[in-house]
DNA sequence: GATCGTTTTCGTCATGGTGACGATAAAGGG
DNA sequence: CCCTTTATCGTCACCATGACGAAAACGATC
């Protein structure tokens, strides 16, 4: 039991939609390696404290998220040896899609944080990798389940949620034919009776997430 | 870096399809703690190894598969406090999908190996919430993926495949479909030219896998 | 306040994939 | 030779979807 121990760690994916972007969590790092370059947020899991424990007390002290906000699941486990040059490290991925929150992220921590954007390259260790890990499996997600309202506030308008998939894909879909299906699946959306208007335009009716779990069929890319 | 260590193991889901029945590679415990009841399959993380060589290695040792056969992925990882006894242990779990191999299984290690039900509780540890992660996992790629043929030999009928769903999803499939959906599919299978009598009945065209990686559009269960 | 542009929302139509199911082909068993 | 069994091909109705028209309901502008 004394051989082959590791340090295990939770790094964390904080997805969200700002500025008509898809943008991760980084910070800066405040130490070596990788001093002064970009990583995902993330610290040492504790004794006693389960994994997704460790994930959401991380989420909360570097950036005061409300873990309940959004959606939250294991992403994947990395541990190849050399990806800290300080010694054996396996990490712990997990995935958040947030939405784009009033607060401002309270960097508790030493190093500032930032939202970014997905796409760009640099990131510390294998963060790159870890990244794009979590981008594919939020693009995925979208098509299979209704968590692309896990980007959205509590009420929000059908085109905002096609804004969410249109980010997050990299595509163009057509306003009628989302109308439709978003409306038509079971449990996916139900609607507030409020409505507002956004830009300018018809005004447009709000809805809020329904509890639908899974999208069948599911709203596939093009 | 001295705190918060823990030991690092891989645990192996090995399912495979064997008398009609979805079955799953399991040992029987040789020391305490659960001494004498079923357990995955699975062993530390050496220094210097990564993860996925790691299982890899477990695969070989103590089942003699190739791992080149069948499919191969990380599953999930488990590290709740008090999960081991002995101490703070964090498994990563992968996931294999297996032809019913002609091969013994040839169990290297002190403990016996056994293909044994795939839906039969009992297991050591936390085991058997990692294996049912483990078929639920199956049963998603199955419908996205052509990952059924990893099931099946190199080559194999239409309803040799057939039989793969119909046993993980715990379902009926009408043949017809089944065998359009299949052959119409881009890139699912490839007839081999040649054609053989599996039980009664006319004979039957032989396929191989074919190159695609995705199923488009996917074969829902129903 | 009439017009225009914009956005939302409702409809229509053709197409393609799927479920249900009949029919034929090609074997083995009596 | 007939019957059973399995594989494979076809047909038809239905549903979801892509492409697109059109109306509704606002703000902006002259």
């Amino acid at each position: 039991m004394t051989l082959y121990m590791a340090a295990v760690t939770v790094d964390l994916v904080l997805l969200t939609i700002r500025r008509g972007a898809l943008q991760v969590l980084l910070v800066r790092r405040g130490i070596e390696p990788f001093l002064g370059q970009w990583a995902l947020p993330g610290g040492f899991v504790h004794d006693d404290e389960d994994l997704d424990v460790a994930a959401a007390r991380e989420l909360r002290e570097e950036t005061g998220v409300d873990p309940t906000a959004g959606h939250f699941e294991q992403l994947a486990t990395y541990g190849t040896p050399g990806r800290d040059p300080r010694g054996r490290v396996v990490t712990v991925a997990y995935l958040a899609l947030l939405p784009d929150l009033p607060a401002p992220v309270a960097g508790s921590d030493a190093a500032h944080a930032e939202w970014r954007p997905a796409d760009d390259p640099g990131l510390a260790f294998d963060h790159d990798r870890i990244l794009a890990d979590g981008v594919e499996r939020a693009r995925a997600k979208l098509e299979y389940s209704p968590l692309a309202t896990a980007f959205c506030p509590p009420e929000f308008t059908v085109a905002e949620l096609r804004g969410v998939y249109e980010t997050v894909w990299r595509t163009r879909l057509d306003p009628r034919n989302f109308h439709r299906k978003v409306t038509t699946a079971e449990g996916f959306v139900e609607p507030t009776g409020h409505s507002v208007t956004r830009d300018r335009g018809r005004p447009a009716q709000l809805f809020r997430r329904g509890p639908a779990t899974l999208l069948h069929p599911p709203l596939l890319r093009p």
